[in-house]
DNA sequence: GTTAGCACTCTAGGTTTCCGAGTGCTAATC
DNA sequence: GATTAGCACTCGGAAACCTAGAGTGCTAAC
């Protein structure tokens, strides 16, 4: 870290990296000078490598192999030596083309984007649908089942609709009901999700409503529809992350499936690419949150209007083709926000 | 098939299938006599064992090693030989307690059903969730959005939601919603979803409705909200899988794993498990819809009251403990069925 | 500073060997 | 006649061994 990094030694660590994600195999000076246009005699080339390895940049698995970039080095070629592409016209076609056939309700566009993700890269897609709760409130409706069960639906804006079943312990009648949900989409109007609930939590302990039972029951009853919140996530393309020589073992490959059935790990990372803006690339365990060695995460958030509201991204190898899936997550996520906007 | 198999074949049968189940190992005679009862001499069982083969209920991977059950094989050892256990108090007890815990709605039920199914028998759990077309309807809402888009939705009487966004070029007005509303809910009270369909159809055509384009409109809005007819599919544990010997190496794995991202190929043969009632159970290539060999599925339809209509079950490798996640599967689709009547 | 040369080191992959579990067959036994 | 013991034979898989190739570090020459 301390040591310089010369032009020279930036531009063999580059060879080496590029030369890593294409074949999986360990690097030598040999094959290196053969293949990329360094024209440095093997020696020579061997020397920096010495360097590098010393800077932590390189590992060689044993004595007498090729070398293998080290998580830093894959940080350092990410942030100051890769230049990102742009994306080819042929895949911003594919990509449009794609987002575009899926016109429905939100949740099936972005099961979509995760597909599209994951074969435009070859990876795996992962998609953070928007909170509910950042969501504009539009409308409640309670409808009476048989049976002493309540259907309450929640429709936001954005026409999302979250809609839960309550057991209730004596009928309500069908015109309280509708008086219910008159009041509350009077009140709530124009307020996000998150709003409406804590108004609806403050106003559960408001004296007025104390002595109005029905209207306390009606709080309740849309609190209890809010409070599920739990983001969904589309991960979509676990096939393809077998394709990757790294995991053939089986036991890797187990590890990796187990630790995608839990989402909740995943989507703790998520939360936190949410945090800032733009593109993010996680790698390896950097993010100790999830224990995943080999592999690496790049995501980019994606807004409707001026809010952030979900973040979507491509998880791979470490061993992965930066430059050329840095910019799929990044239209991507351009485009799905065009989307949102316009409706 | 047209020999005549003896009781003592069968009882060999029987102790080679349950060893090859055990240990994924070839069975040879020797190794059979000593951890089953059998009090016969390995040459005897050899000898047995070699008429076995003859039938083609068993193979040898090669000269000189133990025999392998064919499908053939357990298929007869499903249906003749195999006596079924009953489940135990505690597998009961927990598969009770699993399914009350996640008393939300359908969906939600019937994706916990699935994870259960595959951690209780420790390979996959499917579970087809009950068509839309079979729901009995209850109402239909149709909601106004803000961008010429109307959010149709539609209610069963068992509590699900179906709903859908639709683009119109004009505006409709919201008093006019209500009142289609109010129309169709009169009109399709107590039919099936199915039912609802077909009555929406025929009614477009009617003579009464050509001249009522707001009629004419409503129809339309209606059937559009039904046509989407995918039927879920709730697939966990594909992690198991990963446990068992035979998929050990990455080919067969990938395969295996690409072959369930289309779901289709798994619907049709739920579809065709769902013609008969009760249990069943594919066999490998049996079932050649799904191109899955060594691998085999246990299903069993549940019903609402005395209609069959959803599907659930277990995949896993051929070499499957039949005894043991037979009544697993069994059991849990009662205890569906139960759940489903009370609602 | 760069490169050619050289001795050395490992691994992956191919052979070889060998053990053990298994088989089929025949002859003896119950 | 069914069952079993005995025997010669077979084959796969693990272990041991070998080899070729790619790679390294170092030193000396350019």
């Amino acid at each position: 870290m301390d040591e310089q990094l010369s032009d020279r030694g930036k531009r063999i660590l580059e060879a080496v990296i590029e030369d890593y994600i294409a074949t999986a195999e360990p690097v030598g000076s040999r094959t290196l000078t053969r293949s990329h246009g360094l024209d440095l005699s093997p020696a020579t080339v061997r020397n920096v490598m010495s360097d590098l390895e010393e800077m932590g940049l390189l590992v060689s698995p044993h004595t007498s192999s090729g070398r293998v970039p080290t998580e830093k080095a894959y940080r350092l070629y990410v942030n100051s030596i890769l230049e990102v592409k742009n994306i080819t016209r042929d895949k911003q076609d594919e990509i449009r083309r794609r987002c575009r056939l899926a016109g429905k309700d939100v949740g099936q566009v972005l099961k979509e984007t995760s597909r599209l993700l994951s074969t435009t890269s070859s990876y795996m897609g992962v998609v953070m649908a928007p909170r509910l709760a950042s969501n504009l409130f539009h409308q409640i409706e309670f409808v009476k089942l048989p049976g002493h069960r309540i259907l309450a639906i929640l429709i936001s804006q954005s026409g999302t609709v979250q809609n839960r079943l309550i057991e209730v312990e004596e009928d309500i009648h069908p015109e309280d009901l509708v008086r219910m949900a008159n009041y509350l989409n009077e009140q709530l109007q124009g307020l996000t999700i998150a709003q409406v609930r804590e108004r609806l939590l403050s106003e559960m302990q408001s004296e007025k409503v104390r002595y109005d039972s029905m209207m306390a029951r009606a709080l309740a009853l849309s609190e209890q529809t809010i409070s599920d919140e739990s983001p969904q996530l589309f991960l979509e393309g676990q096939a393809n992350i077998l394709e990757q020589p790294e995991f053939a073992d089986a036991g890797r490959m187990r590890e990796i499936f187990r630790a995608f059935e839990k989402k909740s790990l995943l989507l703790d990372l998520l939360d936190r690419a949410m945090q800032a803006q733009g593109v993010q690339i996680f790698i390896g365990s950097e993010s100790h949150l999830l224990r995943m060695e080999g592999m690496s995460l790049i995501t980019s958030t994606y807004m409707t209007g001026k809010d952030t509201v979900g973040v979507l991204g491509v998880i791979g190898p470490t061993r992965m083709g930066y430059g050329r899936v840095i910019p799929i997550v990044d239209y991507t996520a351009k485009l799905i926000s065009r989307l949102l906007e316009t409706e």
